[in-house]
DNA sequence: GATTCCACTGCAACCGGTTGCAGTGCGACT
DNA sequence: AGTCGCACTGCAACCGGTTGCAGTGGAATC
């Protein structure tokens, strides 16, 4: 434990400044803040001085008179018991919300939490430790958004809205990603296309599902329960539905499936059972992962803009935060076209 | 633009505890943070106060005072111009993260800091808003770290030391790793076995390289000079780098590749010259990514423990900012068998 | 020449914690 | 009884900014 090599050149504050320049702390803030109240040389001179010495502005003094961090948590979940490692979607996602939230001068803190912890909102927004939330937490979301509700709490979520409360989302156009991935299927004259769903429960599944119904009966085809399933998203669970699908509907020729994970868990499986894919069995999958372009075959897709949706959470976020106006907003999809279908 | 719901009950501080309980802020500080001048009794009825007011401590407050932001921030660079995807090895290494510095009560922010900008870490550290920095860019990351270790910041960094600079570092077993994954192709019977590197003018690549060319003298065979190429580690790359191998050595039949992301794509190239993997050329990988398991054939790699990683750069710096003490970690690799080799 | 106005600038309080030092009260020891 | 020490507690300053309000000087106006 050596001492430190150079003794800190002690950081320079408003004072000091304030002191060469000979005037008072107070014009020296407000110089720095660009206040119309101060004459433009002295301004000059100030932003000169403070160039001069380096000047950094001390972050938790302003935070604490200002009673604001500027900074955002993005909060999600631990994937596992011991080391969390985040899934592919959320990830891509937070290169969209870093740009949004630099472009504004906010911070972005990481914030994995318990999903049965209730204490986070409190222990950073009382706390001043963030001004607001990015929720992408799936494990028990509904919990979570009661809760930050109920708090006044700052907040937007990915996802369809709750019909009880009131709150800020950004939303996938599901409706439409589930009319062009099966249109898509149908256009290739594809006429047994199943649809492998997320969760039952979930509105955004149902808008898909919608979707695929409507872009069948255009098509002039039937919708048969029995080429229709439920999963988790998850690759594995993709692997295991599948199977269920080729039991149900063995002369299936199609599948629209709801994550790009669970479809590749799904042509894992048809590969297996010695199925080609697109000749046998076209796969549509869902989000634009890059893993996509890495798979072979590479994945036909719906893709939902990640790196928008991450600047249109951040964006919405801090105008929330500001004027406190509830947005909800959807950004477009698009089908990408590769192999697979 | 409604005004505010509830008008938010204005946090409690310490002074109002104090004020309940009949005793000044000191001891209401005291008492908080469990210091042994304040007798039991005290310490009692002040923390039931502050459980019942739900008390949080104002860290901005606290953090001006003790001028120290119980914050690291994690450095990383832009992927793309606009917006920035973050690749997945940086990904995957920030669970662990996390999870290292949640322990310690340390707040994680993210800091896409563009290659060139030579501002930031006085932006930050000066500024009060992290206490050290944990740099993955590796993008002119010998600027940065010259950079960071003149100015006296604390941080640690993946990757070899540089061997005119003192900091912290943890690196993996690129030695072993590179022993490994050879030695593994040599055991299955492979005679004639390429390496396909990552940039050749890294420390690491050279390691991987003899730990390659060790276990081939092992196992009696020659190490080819035409069998030896090297990329930068992406997914094009790799295929890129495919092709020239297998133009330049077209009788390989087993190939190790420094990272899972080449690796991907040099399969990609091998299947569409015709070539079966594993039965033609059996490959490995490097990184264990996710990515590999979801991948057909899905990968054989070396794998790094990256959530292990993660943890050991929280705990390092951490330590070295209390004690400043520099550490260099090395961590242990094992070969993931898969299908591919 | 006196008054008014305006454009700036400074004073001092405040944000919510932490901490060095100076009490305070009480039992113990001489 | 007097003194000392010990175990606590409080006072007040400080961290580094921001801001309401009062003050200053000079030009413009009457």
């Amino acid at each position: 434990m050596k001492p430190r090599a150079v003794e800190k050149k002690k950081a320079c504050t408003i004072a000091d400044i304030a002191r060469e320049a000979g005037v008072s702390k107070s014009t020296v803030s407000r110089a720095l803040n660009d206040n119309p109240l101060i004459g433009d040389g002295t301004k000059q001179k100030i932003n000169a001085i403070a160039k001069k010495r380096h000047f950094q502005i001390n972050m938790p003094a302003r935070r604490l008179t200002l009673k604001q961090s500027n900074t955002i948590a993005f909060v999600t979940h631990s994937m596992y018991k011991q080391f969390s490692v985040c899934d592919l979607f959320t990830m891509e996602i937070l290169g969209g919300i870093t740009s949004g939230l630099k472009e504004q001068g906010y911070d972005l803190l990481m914030l994995f939490v318990d999903p049965c912890d209730a204490d986070w909102p409190a222990q950073h927004l009382a706390a001043g430790r963030a001004d607001g939330f990015i929720l992408m937490t799936s494990t028990r979301k509904q919990a979570h958004i009661k809760m930050l509700v109920e708090m006044d709490a700052p907040f937007i979520a990915w996802g369809i809205p709750h019909p009880k409360y009131s709150y800020c989302t950004v939303i996938g156009d599901d409706l439409t990603g589930g009319k062009l991935a099966a249109g898509h299927l149908a256009g290739l004259g594809r006429k047994r296309i199943a649809f492998l769903g997320g969760p039952s429960e979930e509105k955004e599944v149902s808008l898909r599902f919608e979707g695929y119904s409507t872009a069948l009966q255009e098509a002039g085809l039937i919708v048969d329960p029995l080429r229709v399933v439920h999963g988790d998203y998850s690759d594995k669970s993709g692997a295991e539905k599948m199977r269920s699908l080729l039991d149900r509907a063995p002369d299936l020729d199609a599948v629209f499936v709801n994550s790009d994970l669970m479809a590749i868990g799904a042509m894992q499986v048809l590969r297996e059972i010695g199925k080609r894919v697109p000749e046998d069995v076209a796969v549509v999958g869902y989000d634009n992962l890059s893993i996509t372009e890495k798979v072979t075959p590479t994945l036909t897709t719906v893709s939902q803009n990640i790196p928008l949706v991450g600047k249109l959470l951040a964006q919405n976020l801090l105008q929330y935060i500001r004027t406190r106006a509830v947005t909800h907003t959807t950004v477009p999809v698009e089908l990408v076209v590769r192999q697979s279908a």
